[in-house]
DNA sequence: GGCTGCATGTAAGTCGTTACATGATTTA
DNA sequence: TAAATCATGTAACGACTTACATGCAGCC
């Protein structure tokens, strides 16, 4: 996974600039969104948080809102500098940002950047998941003999959803693409329902 | 992730059942197995080999076949106490066996293990998914308001992924039913074609 | 003769989770 | 008033990665 410290950081950053919050919020709406699977974890977000106070990232709110209920909780906002930070985070766009953890945060907050560094980010990530599936399919071909059937299916499978991810990552690109001009709006045309009517359980 | 150690233990047994192996060859194949994404590092596998040898469930192969190329390399393959390990560490049906990457190890040494349990780690997985759709789901009921144009496209890609992988493990768990008798062959109908001839890049 | 790939290992450090500890507030 | 949820934090621990160190073997 490698350097999820900076993942975070991004991430909080990215939630900040949508308004003040604090801890507890942002680890419900951080495990919202990078939550196809483990949970962050108190541990983890707080001390990332002091980090980040006393890097001048963010600094404490002063006067909550309402007049009421006073609950122990310290709302956090960006700084100038958070600010900054936040604009160079996204815009490296190095192999660390096709991971996976780095490739949904940037995605998530692809509206904070231009569409040159979108499309470097989307560009990037398929090339890499086009390396791994001609990796993984030219390794297929040398040992492909006497094979398991079940393992065979967990190929097959993870292949198809390698490919799938790749068809998904050309369609934005050609809007993207499709949408020169706007550098910095609407590049997603309507892709299916906005609200998925599935999943009954 | 939690707990990969154990995954990695696992897999290795796994593996030496289909043959004596040395360490390097190993971490090829590991990295090909759950290498859809990170890979294992040597710095992970050696100490894992030694710490399996310290507990008897691997050793050390006598002589090497080829009486030529005598390279510096140590083959290992399972003890009776590795196979029993094996067999308990499979039959574990816990919260554990449906997270992620153990789900992943499990099934492609299914041929391992009866029906049964096949079915148990199947289940427990959907299951598993299912939540986290549903969860995510009601929870973006409650903030869908004014919501981000690619915040929306990726929660919209990432439901739509994890449905994709319901009916994925939904088939896979009538093909084992279907299969009622036979409790440890042919479960699988073919899905598709086994070599897949996309991915012209 | 040098580069690349095979092969094994260790040490240090990072990152993050688990478990613990505490307490306020809302709801049944 | 008890239980659930909100809310913040720390200490200990574990797992894995990075970087380092070493050396053989095959190829150009």
């Amino acid at each position: 996974m490698a350097r999820r410290g900076e993942t975070i950081e991004l991430a909080v950053l990215g939630l900040l600039h949508e308004g003040p919050m604090h801890g507890y919020e942002l680890r419900k709406r951080l495990n919202l969104m990078l939550g196809w699977g483990r949970l962050l974890s108190y541990g983890s977000l707080y001390p990332a948080l002091k980090k980040m106070l006393r890097g001048n990232l963010i600094e404490e709110v002063a006067a909550p809102a309402g007049p009421v209920s006073r609950r122990q909780r310290i709302v956090y906002q960006v700084t100038d500098k958070g600010t900054e930070e936040f604009s160079r985070l996204m815009s490296e766009v190095g192999p660390a940002a096709w991971e996976d953890d780095n490739f949904d945060i940037r995605f998530r907050f692809f509206s904070s950047t231009d569409m040159e560094i979108r499309l470097r980010v989307l560009e990037g990530r398929r090339s890499r998941l086009q390396e791994r599936l001609d990796r993984v399919q030219r390794e297929l071909a040398m040992t492909q003999k006497e094979v398991d059937r079940y393992a065979a299916e967990l190929q097959r499978h993870g292949v198809e959803s390698v490919e799938r991810e790749v068809r998904w990552l050309s369609d934005l690109i050609n809007a993207e693409r499709g949408a020169q001009g706007h550098s910095v709006a609407k590049p997603i045309p309507p892709t299916q329902t906005p609200t998925s009517p599935s999943t009954s359980q």
